[in-house]
RNA sequence: GGAGAGAUGGCCGAGUGGUCGAAGGCGCACGCCUGGAAAGUGUGUAUACGCCAAAAGCGUAUCAUGGGUUCGAAUCCCAUUCUCUCCGCCA
């Protein structure tokens, strides 16, 4: 959630701003503005009648300890009125509160300055591209034909259990996933970063905090019952434990790592995009969160993004790196930047990591604050990516890596697996 | 799941109807003391919103959350949530 006074001192520019991500808010700035005046003039209103009743209420302590209780009676009269009048006026305050929360949940981030225009993934800016696209030999094919030939990931048995988008790992397949997380994990702590293990469900303060509530309700599942949510990244719970925090300015950077399952339900999600370990309801993926000073998180960004490239790099696959537009850019973030990697079989890009910056939207939303240097509470910057979710990661690695005798495992990942190759 | 106890500031803890945003202690910050440190000592130390050009200052709200009683609630009543103890069940 975007902060009020920000909007209130730069409305023109978060209306440009905006207009990066193709929103109109010219409208609505106005609505929240106009909102915004009457909200303070009905909480002075609010303010002044209080004042009065506590001042009365003070007087007619004393007056009966005096003795004087007919003056008091007289006083109370008074009071009265007043309370009459403050429930009107708390419920006007109230609605005005709400209206304008209403509106204000409803505006994304404001984009980064850099951030280019567009409106959809074809507008992206490629800024970085490295490694080489392998040349499959004849008879290569896609991950999940392999899935099945080697027996290591079984989709059918999936559909069995549980349904589509929740497959078993097996054998060799179980175990390069376990090596992946490890892997993951090692580099993190490698690079200072805190392990942490998170609950895998949250409750609907966290799901808000992080902003996938309200706006995005439909994609979590829910326990009814007990009123939680499955987590669709481990970025909601390991964000949410700075929820209502206040930090020191020592306490920067905050670096936390977490493994978590992330269950997703993709509603609306068809086609090639789903098709084996591209789109799945249930997921592994490692988590890398920062909290960061406002004066460092832009660079925090930069370090956080070649730190996945360097585990991209490590796993030899070749990547890109892109800039998301304003119109491909999630609602919370004000910078993200998206890592694919080439899947050989398939001839696409696989999407698997986005670092964002979100600045302190997030933040505002959380109450998770730092006490500066002038003593001041200020909003923290937080960011978040991924490091590396592992499906796609492991359909860049069959496909790249199968050879007529089998699947070779690249270097940095053989000592975890306990072996190079899947045959 | 059954029975009971409880929830107060960064932490501990006092407070059972009035001047209590809240004693005291710890912690923290700054100063004094010291060759330096420790000890000692002094001062300060919540958050949000509003008024004000701004600072100072002032106002309002907040003692788990939401309602209620009262002129007045941390304190009384109701509901909810959470925590702890005992019993049961259990990886």
């Amino acid at each position: 959630m975007l902060e009020l006074s920000y909007i209130r001192e730069n409305t023109a520019e978060v209306a440009a701003r905006l207009g990066i991500k193709n929103i109109d808010a010219e409208g609505i700035l106005k609505q929240i503005l106009e909102i915004d005046s009457r909200r303070r003039e009905a909480q002075k209103d609010l303010d002044d009648n209080l004042a009065e009743s506590n001042a009365l209420a003070r007087q007619i302590g004393d007056l009966f300890k005096s003795g004087k209780a007919s003056e008091a009676s007289d006083l109370k009269a008074r009071t009265a009125e007043l309370k009459v009048l403050a429930k009107e006026l708390q419920e006007k305050f109230d609605g005005l509160l709400q209206e304008q929360n209403n509106l204000l949940v409803q505006l994304p981030n404001v984009p980064h300055s850099s951030v280019p225009r567009g409106k959809s993934a074809e507008d992206n800016e490629i800024v970085h591209s490295e490694g080489n696209i392998p040349a499959l030999f004849e008879g290569a094919v896609p991950h999940w034909d392999l899935a099945s030939k080697f027996d290591i990931i079984d989709f059918e048995l999936g559909n069995k259990v549980t349904g589509a988008g929740f497959p078993f790992y097996k054998g060799k397949g179980a175990r390069l996933q376990r090596a992946l997380i490890n892997f993951f994990l090692d580099n993190a702590i490698d690079a200072g970063y805190y392990e942490i293990q998170p609950p895998l469900v949250v409750n609907e303060a966290s799901g808000y905090g992080t902003g996938q509530l309200p706006d995005k309700d439909g994609q979590m599942y829910f326990c009814d019952l007990d009123k939680l949510y499955l987590i669709p990244t481990a970025e909601v719970p390991v964000t949410n434990i700075y929820r209502d925090v206040i930090l020191k300015s020592s306490d920067f950077p905050v670096k936390n790592v977490a493994y978590s399952n992330c269950f997703r339900r993709e509603a609306g999600s068809y086609g090639k995009d789903v098709r084996g370990l591209n789109r799945l309801h249930q997921f592994d993926k490692v988590e890398i969160v920062q909290i960061q000073h406002p004066d460092k998180s832009y660079d925090t960004l930069e370090e956080m993004r070649s730190y996945v490239a360097g585990l991209l790099r490590k796993l030899e696959l070749p990547f890109r790196v892109l800039k998301l537009c304003g119109g491909d850019m999630s609602f919370t973030s004000a910078l993200t930047y998206d890592f694919e990697v080439y899947s050989a079989a398939q001839q696409r890009w696989l999407e698997v990591s986005s670092v964002s910056n979100f600045e302190s939207f997030q933040a505002n939303r959380m109450k998770l604050r730092f006490k500066d240097e002038g003593g001041k509470t200020r909003l923290c910057h937080t960011l978040n990516g991924s490091a590396l979710a592992l499906p796609r990661i492991v359909a860049a690695l069959l496909e790249n890596n199968q050879t007529p005798k089998g699947i070779k495992m690249p270097a940095a990942l053989a000592a975890y697996t306990g072996f190079d190759i899947i045959a």
